[in-house]
DNA sequence: TTTGACTTTGACTTTGTTTGACTTATGGTT
DNA sequence: AACCATAAGTCAAACAAAGTCAAAGTCAAA
């Protein structure tokens, strides 16, 4: 399938690269043999921040499309918590996973102070409560990710 | 890209002149093989008062351009930001005000890579694009009041 | 054999850059 | 003053890249 080999040869050039790389869109498509958008979705569907990546984009002449693999398999305990949040959590829940993080010495204080406050009811007042805990389950997932190496 | 160039050149300029420098748009211009109206636009795309910088400018005989990195220290600086930002920023806007602050030592890297994935459109993603800008405004907010304390 | 998840494609949108024609301001000359 | 040369400012068109979305295709499992 086009998909996966496509992901692969993401994954090698991650290799290649040494975990980040920038890739152009329209020249990679082009040298696939495969629309734009094809890679868009590979990037999308492979490439989430649940499997460790992190993705970056700019748009416009020079654009480019940035990939960092995170080495999540290095760190047991943080891959655990990011598992265990799944894709909807309360203000509650997120600060019990915070303190247990901080209690094992996996953050800093300032760290946590910075998660909790991104993500708390206040901050995402502007949403209903259903969506808050989805956005911030994403958020908290993205604030660990950039924690990690 | 040409912009980039352009703006790292400056930058450097700037080093060297201890942070304040007038240059002459034509006169650069045609040094690095442009037109003038990419110096304004460098200008005015990168070095905005959210990064820090400061624009005075003469025309006619003898006209220049005056570039000023303006660096300011501390808690009363991350107010000018809280009351800056109001209350719908872009990505982009954001990155910029961030790299402001890490640019002044008033933030570590690792806050800054929190507040960078907390805010970024992949973990807004489930927004809309105007929602997203305004989620991401009292995210910020917030970030920077969990800073101050 | 229908359903549903996943993939593929391409038209359209949005964002960012480059260029050049035209406008405006400044300072020196007549 | 009036004029002119010299700078910078403005703006829109052309270009370059990535994002979005929905329609159509595929395929395995119920």
């Amino acid at each position: 399938m086009l998909a996966d080999t496509i992901a692969k040869i993401i994954e090698e050039m991650l290799d290649d690269a040494g975990g980040a790389l920038e890739l152009q869109r329209n020249e990679m498509a082009n040298r696939l043999g495969c629309v734009p958008s094809q890679i868009s979705y590979v990037i999308t569907s492979r490439f989430t921040p649940e499997r460790g990546y992190i993705i970056e984009s700019r748009r416009g002449g020079g654009g480019c499309i940035k990939i960092v693999r995170k080495q999540m398999q290095s760190d047991e305990y943080l891959m655990h918590f990011f598992y265990a949040i799944g894709n909807s959590i309360s203000e509650r829940e997120a600060l019990a996973y915070l303190k247990n993080l901080i209690g094992n010495d996996l953050i800093s204080t300032k760290s946590y102070e910075i998660i909790a406050a991104s993500t708390s009811n206040s901050a995402l007042s502007d949403l209903s409560p259903e969506a808050r805990d989805i956005v911030r389950a994403r958020i908290f997932k993205h604030a660990i990710l950039a924690l990690m190496k």
